[in-house]
DNA sequence: CTCGAAATTCTAGCACCGCTAGCTTTCCGA
DNA sequence: TCGGAAAGCTAGCGGTGCTAGAATTTCGAG
């Protein structure tokens, strides 16, 4: 009875998540307010801060989700690939089909930035295992074991500059795989 | 008389974009609303819409001067220093001084991302300028001169990427400078 | 089965947002 | 000095995130 309603109440939390997430995915970030996603999930604005503190706190779960996603996808493309060139190729492609396929995702993950820190105590531990996937990757390609930290954080960087600059349309059509070969062959090999 | 009116106009103008610039600044632009702007400047909200069509103009107008100085700040570096290894260094430094020094204004330009476009009639000239200044940078450490562009495209994306990261607070602190090493001797080299 | 406290949910409202219709004031040439 | 034009303001619209307090539902004790 009392497990009844903890599971009822556990399942509305993430249709609070899956709502907004799906939201922001069809309409951008802009549309989604208390309002109407109190009216989505046929409950009144109230409920929701009953599951989180504010607004912030909403778009930092569905953040979080995005996390656990993108690692995962990282780390299933590590695994299909073993050989060298390739796999590094694949774990950047990996990165940025994600950011393209979820515009919105990526956008709560890292544009609108709630104050979600890395390496601290409070940040999700899916966060640093996307950084890690990362890491893992470029362990092939530096000599130097004491150099991977910064190189993956060099590494990402560049990637998250791909993904926000070709998602605002700031760089020229048609010419990705370029860049990504670009990439790969001067800075990852 | 006429003449002066339209002086005052323009000073007027100006010091709009120079509140906004200030209050974003000091405050975040959260912080920049029209009642507050219109408290600053001493004028009513109406006359803000006189000078602009909405509030994402005011905001345009704030980025374009960033685009403006970035471009200049570039060219200053460029010209100082002639020798290869440490006229690339020298114009990296410069592009992530201005997005440390400037973190609102920067916001304006790449984060807030009002509909501005790149390569349209429509886009400021700085716009273009700023990256003219990165690509002939480049130009000295690409051989093939057909890859110039994809080259400074991936430069680019990769300081961008450098600048919001570390202002988000997600690259570990005190490594800056390895990390701009790295991105120096391995990509831009 | 009934009652009443506790838990849950809703209504209604606050202060603020971007933006604008329409009134009031100021300007300036005839 | 006057009157039309230009300039600026007041007040208000529909929206935002968020919350106090009223209304409802739940559910165990008697």
């Amino acid at each position: 009875m009392q497990q009844r309603r903890e599971r009822d109440r556990a399942q509305r939390h993430e249709l609070i998540i899956s709502t907004a997430r799906e939201l922001a995915e069809a309409e951008g970030w802009d549309a989604v307010t208390t309002r109407r996603l109190s009216e989505r999930i046929e409950y009144s604005q109230p409920v929701l801060y009953s599951h989180f503190a504010n607004k912030d706190a909403i778009v930092a779960a569905v953040a979080e989700q995005g996390f656990v996603e993108l690692a995962a996808a990282m780390g299933a493309a590590r695994r299909k690939q073993v050989e060298r060139p390739a796999l590094v190729r694949a774990v950047v492609d990996a990165y940025l089909d994600f950011a393209a396929a979820n515009p919105a995702l990526y956008d709560a993950m890292f544009t609108l930035d709630i104050g979600l820190r890395f390496a601290q105590p409070d940040s999700p531990p899916a966060l640093l295992d996307g950084f890690r996937q990362l890491s893992v990757t470029f362990e092939a390609v530096v000599e130097d074991p004491a150099e991977i930290g910064t190189f993956t954080e060099v590494g990402w960087a560049a990637l998250h500059g791909l993904a926000t600059l070709t998602r605002a349309g700031r760089l020229s059509d048609g010419q990705h795989e370029a860049r990504v070969d670009l990439l790969v062959t001067r800075l990852l090999s």
